[in-house]
DNA sequence: ATGCATAATAAGAATAACTTGCATCTCGAT
DNA sequence: ATCGAGATGCAAGTTATTCTTATTATGCAT
């Protein structure tokens, strides 16, 4: 995907969604928001306002370069359309997301529209909960609080 | 689910919880937006606000009384949890929902959050289509316009 | 290359869905 | 019946997003 592809998608080439893409392509983050998008242009010292990264986000998606998501519900995250299709799995804590494709989950979903005389236009499934790290920092944390219920370990000197 | 619910729910029991709640209980649709319970309180001539709505619908989530869900980006729908769990297909031209429960989605994804070790707190998962009615009426309009095209029909006495 | 119809842009206003501050009111333990 | 913690209503504030409008740029037919 590149400005070629712009134009294919029937879009004009124009600096702001050159930008943006290449935002969407290079950013260390795959899920991005209309706020990260903005703030990496600004960042790259572009001058673009955040109405047009809002517009050209939807423009993208309509195109169908972009898939959008609500993970949460305030606000929109996309990512390029690259890749087949995939479903995700979020950290509450820190937000990480990674991705899966099951199989099994896909038929079923199918299966089910199909009983209920439903024509499937799309899904969306998010798995929540706490990755392994932030597991890990919890537990850190439950053995700080646990050693400030003994304050007088035989090696506390802080009094 | 009734006054003394509430109060088992730490809650205290006034006016307008009393009426949010039965609301949810009474309303034709189960699945309904804060807007839908405020203006279903205004029509039973009842005195209460929307923020009211807001904090109550919030509270008696945080209690477990409700569930909430976000089925389009734009606003959050809740209903009573007095059922299993279960998940929605929503139909995107009239809004209907149906509740479905799948074992083996539901056990894949527990697998899924396994395999990467996360300890999964919750999902959504919702299927987005066209109902069996609104596909029939689909079909009636691209009749109607298949009618236009060829307005010489033999009976047409318009002209 | 040039002009023009069409499309795209920027900036601020507007909107939808909530959320919060605060004066006032109500529930319910005493 | 009293009274204080917690609840409510109203208005104003937020957040995320979209619309409006004046301005500018682009594609295409000369
Ligand atoms: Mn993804
Ligand atoms: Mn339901
Ligand atoms: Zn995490
Ligand atoms: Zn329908």
């Amino acid at each position: 995907m590149d400005a070629g592809g712009l134009r294919k998608a029937g879009l004009k080439v124009t600096l702001p969604r050159i930008k943006i893409l290449e935002v969407l392509q290079h950013n260390r983050q795959r899920h991005v928001s209309a706020e990260e998008v903005y703030r990496a242009l600004l960042d790259a010292g572009e001058d673009i306002g955040l109405a047009t990264v809002y517009r050209v986000l939807t423009q993208f998606e309509t195109a169908g370069i972009l898939v959008r998501h609500n993970f949460q519900g305030t606000h929109s995250v996309f990512e390029l359309n690259d890749t087949v299709h995939h479903d995700h799995i979020v950290c509450i804590e820190c937000g990480r997301v990674e991705e899966f494709v099951d199989e099994t989950i896909e038929q079923r979903q199918r299966e089910t529209a199909r009983q209920r005389s439903f024509r499937m236009t799309g899904h969306a499934l998010v798995l929540y909960g706490v990755c392994p790290d932030c597991a890990a920092k919890a537990e850190d944390e439950e053995a700080d609080e646990a050693a400030e219920d003994t304050p007088l370990r035989e090696d506390d000197t802080s009094s």
